[in-house]
DNA sequence: GATAACGTAACTTTATAAGTAACGTGATAT
DNA sequence: ATATCACGTTACTTATAAAGTTACGTTATC
């Protein structure tokens, strides 16, 4: 399949939420992330379950914020997509009668168990509104880098 | 797509050739992964081409190891194979203008490193012998559970 | 020279998110 | 009231890459 990009287009999207007063339509958010509006309910609507975010109907509805950014770690996303497969390798047989695949199979997976903790544990550590606040330090270092360029 | 199993497969073809002295057939190794010939010297053609193992055509001809299992780390077998795609994450664009949206992919990509690089590591820290040992003490642990479940 | 076995190319199948179209439902504005 | 806006949901198609398959050439052994 095509790769699983839906973490990172919601981070996106919350970000801007947290920069925007009015609810965002799934119109506008479509064109953010160049696909279409019933593509962004559907992947918004699994964040609307988890808590996230809410959504209202009709003039002036759209998708709003639940929470303060600074309250939402990257994890809590990721979690309230369903916790989205996150790796394109695995054991073709779950139980395999020879021992010998059975200890491939378990160094394989352990592998991926760790690699997968390492993957929650930086999640866990970050908040959306970190990501801004690292967007700002861009900003602020390409401005830096143009008046020094300047000189 | 499927997952790719081409890993775990060839561990376990790896643990097998450890274990014998004659050469392998595809037709034999494609019995055991439960495909195949042609699948199995397509993937096995990338572990000769790293030099893991060696083919030998005609009679008696089939798959053979060039060095010994302790001296073959995990991390090498999945470098053999081309270090296959390891996640069904990612951006859906890689280049973005929008810095919100650079924000959000460096966090995901971030992550994601941070997770390849303890894959990598647990594979760099067995070698496949490791894995025959571990499948011998499954062993040991079966039979030491049946003597005692006898008592 | 018959047979075994690899080497390779070409094609189909599979799984799943993305992408798309359509229509119902409910909220707001006039 | 009713026209319009926007979400909610369903159903369908598309895209991607490995698995799976078929076929045939090449080479080594008996």
């Amino acid at each position: 399949m095509r790769n699983d990009s839906r973490l990172s287009r919601v981070l996106h999207v919350l970000m801007h939420l947290g920069e925007t007063e009015k609810p965002m339509t799934s119109e506008l958010i479509g064109q953010m992330l160049n696909t279409n509006p019933s593509l962004v309910r559907r992947t918004m609507g699994l964040l609307r379950k988890a808590g996230v975010v809410s959504s209202a109907k009709g003039h002036g509805g759209g998708w709003y914020l639940e929470k303060p950014l600074a309250e939402l770690s990257l994890a809590e996303v990721y979690a309230a997509l369903g916790e989205p497969k996150l790796f394109a390798i695995g054991a073709s047989d779950d139980t395999p009668t020879c021992l010998l695949e059975q200890s491939a199979n378990a160094a394989t997976q352990g592998a991926l168990d760790a690699a997968r903790e390492r993957f929650l544990d930086t999640l866990a550590n970050q908040s959306v509104a970190d990501l801004i606040e690292q967007s700002r330090d861009q900003i602020a270092a390409f401005r830096n880098k143009a008046s020094t360029d300047a000189e």
